[in-house]
Order: structure tokens, then sequence, then C-alpha cells
DNA sequence: ATCGATAATGTAATGTTGTAACCTTGCACA
DNA sequence: TGTGCAAGGTTACAACATTACATTATCGAT
């Protein structure tokens, strides 16, 4: 199960570390059984914002899912009840904001906590999602040091990515 | 001068250092000569924007800094105005954009053009800017390896301050 | 000094992102 | 059966940002 190995790759080394790539399916349900856990429900709704999210393949802006969703649901679904759900799934770990784009990302690990760097492409607007606990660590310590509480590090590199440098 | 001063700091040293701290008035002549060595005016408009920016002490909405250039000039400015201005700013590196917050900061210490770390107080709203540029060259070289051209490393952390903390 | 080119700012409208308040529905359980 | 609560719907609005186009200011060339 996805979390439990994330979990491991966790624990097992600070340094830089790759997750497994899914399929959607076994994303949502690792999504799900995520939510379960923390006594949340898994309607319908959330299962299909999660749809949604998890197949953007750029970081989708909460109107973008919004539509995504009501064309999924053939019914409008409004912005409000996408924005509760995705501050649900940030909340527990199931989606990130990317707040130099107002957008959001499935986390493609649920449950997994790491403080993550995103490199989001200026040019095409994909994001590729690193984990560097080590550097995270010393975003945090240099924060600590000067007498700050780090709750939620946001560590976002705009610039141009592999293909769009070619 | 402020920007001789800082490109000797910048220079001299590749880890953390701090910069003076400036009056208003001094900063406000730094920043003045730092846009008209690119080659750009300074004008009323631009010279109350920049006052005004330098006068909050957390970061400034767009909207805000209307506001306050309103009053400032006895007339009302309009947001888009503002923004033009505050992207010149930017641009020129008087001014930076705090991601997270939606929101502006005058740089401290104008034509100086390290990657920045802010921590951004949940509590008060207050940032407080650190330079590390070993820090940064890591983000960038973390990007690097990635195969991702970095332009501009988002660092911000949001958490408690000292003075809230207490 | 004035003319013309260009840069800066004004005006109005609109688009995008995010929240708040309150209502309805459906389900669990006394 | 009722009643309590979580989820989601509806409406309205606040906050942030951009676009297109008109007007005014600035500056260099003459």
């Amino acid at each position: 199960m996805l979390a439990a190995r994330c979990r491991r790759a966790y624990l097992g080394a600070m340094g830089t570390h790759h997750h497994p790539i899914n399929d959607t399916a076994a994303l949502k349900d690792a999504a799900r059984t995520q939510l379960i856990d923390r006594g949340e429900q898994w309607t319908e709704m959330r299962a299909t914002v999660f749809e949604a999210l998890a197949t953007f393949d750029s970081p989708a802006s909460a109107y973008d899912i919004a539509e995504e969703v009501s064309r999924r649901r053939g019914k409008r679904v409004a912005a409000n009840s996408v924005y509760r759900i995705l501050d649900l799934f940030v909340g527990a770990n199931l989606a990130r904001r990317v707040e130099s784009a107002n957008a959001y990302v499935a986390n493609e690990h649920p449950g997994c906590l790491h403080d993550c760097i995103f490199l989001i492409c200026d040019q095409c607007g994909k994001a590729t999602h690193i984990d560097d606990d080590r550097l995270t660590a010393e975003v945090r310590d240099v924060a600590s040091k000067a007498g700050f509480k780090a709750a939620r590090p946001v560590i976002e590199v705009r610039g141009r990515c592999g293909e769009c440098e070619r």
C-alpha cells in the first residue's frame, strides 16, 4: 500500500528519494483509505473532485476543477464546494496547494507528510514534485535560527522544465 | 550608498549575512537611483507608491497600496496603476512579491538580487526577510539536478514569529 | 520654444480567485 | 418518529488581477 511504502522511504533516508508512479485508480484508492482513516467520509462528490484533480497534468485552479467536476457529474458544481473539499484534501495530505500558481495538485503519495518542493514550468505550466528532506530541514532550521516557528515551508521554483528548455 | 554596500556583502561571502537597516528616506533614495540607473523614470507616482509600500510593516496587497497612495495624493488611484508600478519595481528589484500572501514588500536593499527567503507569521502577518545564499543555491541545485532551469525560487516559510510565539 | 515620439498614467470594464452566510438533504441513532 | 449533524447547494460578495483604450507627461531633436 502506498502510505506504508512512503513511510518506509521517509524513515529510511534523510536525502532525496523518489516515489513509485501510480495509476489514477490506485491513487484514488489510497486517497480514500487515507481519508477514511482520518475519520472523514469518502463521498461521491469527494471522489469526483479527487479524480478530476488527479487527471490534470498541471496544477489546476479550484475553478478548473469545478468545471471538470461539473462535467463529470452532469450538473453545475459551485467553486465553493470544491474549495471546501480541496481544503479538506490539503489538510489530509491528499492534495497540495501550489501557492505561486493559486492552484492544486494531487499528492502522489497520500498520507506522506514531507515538506515538498515544486518545480513549476513558466512555459508549459507543469509542476514536478521533489522530496528532499535534508534540504527542507535546512529551510526549517534557518527559520528556527531566526526565532521563527516554521509550520509550513513553501518551496516552489519557477523556471523552465527539461522539456521546454530543449 | 546602499547598492554598493550590498554588492560587497553579496560578493564577499556565500553564507548568511545581514543588511543595515535604513530609514525610509535613504531607502527611497536608493530605490530612485536604482531605477534611474536602469533607464526608467522616477516619477511622483512611482515615488508615492514606493513610499507607501515602504511604510507598511507587513506585506501589502496592491489594493492596500492603492488606498494608501490615493490618500497621499488626495485623489483616487486605481489598482491597475499600482500593479503596473509594482511589476516594474519587482523587475528592478525594488520590491518583492510574497506569493503565499498575494502581497508585496519593499526590498530593503534595492539593486541586490539575492534569491530571498521570507518568514511570514500567520498570526500577525509580518514578514521577515532572510538572505542565505548557500541555502538558496542548494535549492537551485536540486532543481538543476532534476533537469529544471531555475529562474526564480520562491521560498516562504509560514508559521509563527518570535513575538507571536511568546 | 515647440513638435513629435514615446512613456506614464487614467478610466472603465471584466476576469479570476477565495469566503461567508444561510439553506436543504440525507443519514445515524435515540 | 424526531432530532442532530455532516455534506453539499445556493447566493452573494470580497479580494486579487488583467485588458483595452484614452489622455497626459516627458524628453530629445530641431
